[in-house]
DNA sequence: ATGAAAGCGCTAACAA
DNA sequence: TTGTTAGCGCTTTCAT
């Protein structure tokens, strides 16, 4: 640092500066004491501009309204007085705070947090942040943190999985898009679980796995409805009743996947395969597998959803899905609707991931 | 305060023409039966009172300023116009938005996830929000979301693991804790790291094990560098210099800790023992090992850090923080520079948890 | 190509 | 206890 002290006191209102080209450096650091607010309004003297220039060029609707020597000088003086625009004045004035609600069951599932950062990505590109809620499965009550944000500091909801509440299902609303999940009049971006389901069975039936075993998601939901609907039907056409099978449901937490998996494994029913909802459903079985001293995939073969970094760990067979292109394809959504496009639904594709725990 | 005047001439002072000035109301479409955006100003003229008290009992001002029965009149009317404050409003003039931002280096990670879980449930007892912003290990250069929305929307930050950019450094910006990290003149809540190494590293020498090697993080940052600084520490007491043991680096990927547990593990001087900066690595050489033919724990032990499902998925032997307790103390420290008071750092303790994969 | 003026919806001094 | 008034910092017609 050199020990230069920058001019505080300079009249704001000087006119050498406009015109001149070198300028001084900015007031930043410990040289000045009092670091007032940098407005819009500073910024617009000290270019020698008016504040409706500032604000065309520092929004970027420059181009052909604003020449660019004066668009230049008012970059210029913005930088040196190190000006952030005040979001939420933009936000009250525009009615537009280039900002998303991203509302998550659970945001502790590894499966969300690649869908935020694939969510995250495209908001940046498209210049808007994403905020995150975690509703915490519905705990938080009707009168979420969602609703509450939804005036003036969101432009829009992105529902993973979760309930659209009711406040935000009116016309006149925010818009919302979900994720993973579909009801009437709601655009919406989901993983082709069906497909990927068959793909599952297939490939156990062609194992040589009649009979199928299921663990399922306590946390419920159309995801799993579907998945869970395929193995029923995959077993009906084998005229096999699934209501006859061994079938158990856990929430995500390991200890209660495993707890369950041990009792589905004790089972005297047990069947040669299982299908879980999720990767880390299918984990918690494998580990109970160990602990009962099981082989796998001799004694048991299992397959889960999801292709978590937990597959490549216990050497699981999968349905693989794409979380990043989701919550991108998500915020895509979104963000057609703020533009007042109609947006078009996404069903992405899956992909069989052959593992261990199925013979490999 | 500053007296700074805008605009001169205003006819302030006649109150003619602020009555039967013109109107530029946007002549919106046909029948106003339409769901009009509803304001505080609604709300007032139909519970028959001022804009104030409005907003004096909304915002839970109104005890000992608001009679009760005017209170009740206020609600009613909102909750009968289904009325929502604007927060982009109250953020400009307020200067508070009651929102703090969360900054992490990778949302995909579990332990983050939790530790935002503990952060939104502290914030929303204290009435704020967190907004998640995923820094990616810094690669949104310097000009992140995190500095874009410093001015207006955002009270405060919390950087979890991540470096503060220079802009929020600044004296006048908005205040800042660190969480996992230190830095001069900066609040921080932290993890007993040193604790807990001790206690894995007492361990292991009490199984036997003489020779330790470490699977460290690729990602870097302070706790890392003191878990590994005490497992250095423990060898060169026991006269081993750390520099000769079998020590390698991955990302949190498994796939990555995966090949390099691979690697590690087949060194030929491989010791009894390996210490991983946190289970995600420790998982990889788990998994690596039974890829191996390797038995855990008869032919490597192996001890992570953070007690994530997969270690209990792995029946891994780790050192157990409690990340919502984290979180919260972060949103805590926050919540007090915000309202003026002097945060006191915070460290949290450490426990280990004894399982299979040193021998239970 | 640029500027003046008018608010967005809310809160907070200050009056009454 | 309640109302009046003046902006917060920005964008946006509408003039020029």
């Amino acid at each position: 640092m050199t020990g230069r002290r920058a001019s505080v006191g300079r009249a704001w209102c000087d006119p050498v500066i406009a015109s001149n080209a070198r300028q001084p450096r900015p007031v930043s650091g410990a040289a000045s004491a009092r670091s007032r607010k940098v407005t819009s309004v500073d910024v617009a003297k000290r270019a020698g501009v008016s504040q409706t220039t500032v604000s065309l060029v520092l929004s970027g609707k420059a181009p052909g309204r604003v020449s660019e020597s004066t668009a230049d000088a008012v970059r210029t003086a913005a930088k040196e007085l190190g000006y952030r625009p005040n979001a939420a004045a933009r936000a009250l004035r525009s009615g537009t705070a280039s900002a998303v609600g991203l509302v998550v069951r659970d945001v502790t599932h590894p499966f969300f947090g690649r869908t935020l950062r694939g969510a995250q990505q495209a908001a940046r590109e498209a210049g808007h942040v994403v905020v995150l809620i975690d509703d915490n499965y519905g705990t938080e009550g009707r009168e979420s943190s969602a609703v509450a944000l939804a005036e003036g500091t969101i432009d829009g909801f992105l529902f993973f999985a979760a309930k659209v509440p009711r406040p935000l299902r009116e016309p006149g609303s925010r818009p919302v898009v979900i994720v993973e999940y579909e009801q009437p009049r709601i655009p919406f971006v989901r993983l082709d679980s069906e497909t990927g389901a068959d793909a599952a069975l297939a490939h156990l039936a062609q194992r040589g796995h009649r009979e199928i075993g299921y663990l399922r998601s306590k946390a419920g939901g159309q995801t799993f409805e579907r998945r869970h609907g395929r193995w029923a039907a995959h077993l009906d056409r084998l005229g096999i009743n699934p209501d006859d099978m061994v079938i158990g449901e856990a929430d995500f937490a390991a200890e209660a996947a495993i707890a369950e998996g041990r009792r589905l494994l004790q089972d005297p029913r047990r069947p040669s395969a299982f299908l879980a909802d999720d990767d880390l459903l299918a984990s918690g079985l494998i580990a109970a597998a160990r602990q009962l001293g099981l082989r796998v995939p001799e004694d048991v073969a299992v397959v889960g959803f999801d292709d978590l970094d937990v597959a490549r760990l216990l050497d699981l067979t999968t349905v693989r899905f794409d979380p990043e292109a989701l919550g991108a394809a998500a915020f895509g959504l979104l963000h057609d609707r703020l533009q007042g496009k109609r947006p078009k639904n996404v069903v992405l594709p899956s992909e069989l991931v052959i593992r261990g725990s199925t013979g490999g």
